[in-house]
DNA sequence: TGTTTTTTGTTGCTTTTGCAACAGAAAATG
DNA sequence: CATTTTCTGTTGCAAAAGCAACAAAAAACA
């Protein structure tokens, strides 16, 4: 198993010395960075949260994932087409690291102690990350709106070890992780919960079926 | 840029000595691993082709990821409920590397050449494989058929360099990587053909707009 | 704390998608 | 090379999902 508690506490003593990794600050709404396929960057979030959100030619926004602490992204990840722009967005004030990824296994010249740990434990963040596609992928396949839900619901309670769990975000933004029509998701939730199979209050669900 | 053409190479010369990297050899329609979620096993097909397959609790079976030379799949990279089954299913005749996660950065006591050069290459690969699945999320986000066969045909063609270029699978199983119904999405290409968007010959397809 | 903005909840109507079923073409197999 | 299996192409009909719009509730903000 990945150690989460090993990135976290490797990611909270951040001081780096040398000049490949630089650490910056954002306020909230502000553009954290732009997918442009030259640079091959990698972006670690230390605190708050940020959106990848896509701009196509229509101009018509959505947004593809949501970053929370110590979660991994960049340019490296995606193959950038010209049909439309992904860039990251600030949705509170935060903290991000920034390395070019050619240069996380290449020794610093100063020899510094955080750049070498970043190396050794790159290969767990980006699993992490991998098994979250995953997770998210495995959901989006599903093909009815209802399955999409009681697919997400079943993996936040075996997460949370109980049958009832908190969204980790609001209705409007789980319609769009699910990518569905909000109307339409908040229509079948009410379905759920009419035919008995969940229990909702607020932002808290609860799982009554097996 | 991640090279592609690096990792190949090295996955061709694979001969090692210790027990901690296996390979296997399959035929097709044979099992090649089930997600039990105990061993952290990470696999690498060298050749022939695989499905990463779920079956749900009603027994009903999708193709969730489709595997060819040089990819990388395995438990590791899931997080397994108990709602269903995964298991990856030969397509064809197959020869698969096995190891254990854990034991990837650790020194193989008889100095193992390839073990160290798979260590070296690991970050590589796994960042060949967030790209695939980055990909396949920002296809199975858009909200219609139609949009999803676009978002599709132009990657393919941008990565092909041209406006024609063929599908690398067959249409039902096409209809499968959108998580769309067959018919419905051969009744789309159907329009799109009649619409002058794209032009279609046996597998290979042909982009007429911008 | 009063005001503005965002989120939730709901509905009627339209469009899209899925389902079931079938026939012909193509591919795989023994 | 004859036969079985898979894949393609198509359709009518039913069900699901999207769209637009609005009011009430909640949250953010100044």
């Amino acid at each position: 198993m990945v150690n989460k508690l090993v990135i976290e506490k490797f990611l909270n003593d951040f001081s780096c010395t040398c000049k490949n990794v630089q650490k910056k600050s954002f306020k909230k709404n502000q553009t954290i960075t732009t997918y442009i396929q030259k640079r091959n960057q990698i972006c670690i979030i230390l605190n708050g949260s940020a959106d990848l959100v896509r701009y196509d030619l229509n101009g018509d926004k959505s947004i593809i994932e949501h970053f929370t602490k110590n979660d991994i992204f960049g340019e490296a990840f995606y193959i950038v087409t010209t049909n439309n722009e992904l860039s990251v967005e600030a949705k509170t004030n935060c903290e991000v690291l920034f390395f070019i990824y050619d240069n996380i296994h290449q020794k610093c010249t100063n020899n510094c102690k955080f750049h070498q740990t970043l190396s050794e434990n790159f290969s767990n963040l980006i699993l992490n990350k991998v098994m979250d596609l995953n997770t998210r992928i495995e959901i989006l396949t599903k093909r009815s709106i209802r399955e999409k839900l009681r697919g997400y619901f079943n993996i936040l309670s075996t997460r949370n070890l109980n049958q009832t769990f908190s969204l980790p975000f609001s209705l409007t933004d789980l319609a769009d992780y699910l990518s569905v029509d909000r109307s339409a998701m908040m229509r079948e939730l009410k379905s759920l919960k009419d035919e008995g199979f969940i229990k909702k209050n607020g932002n808290k669900i609860t799982l009554l079926y097996k």
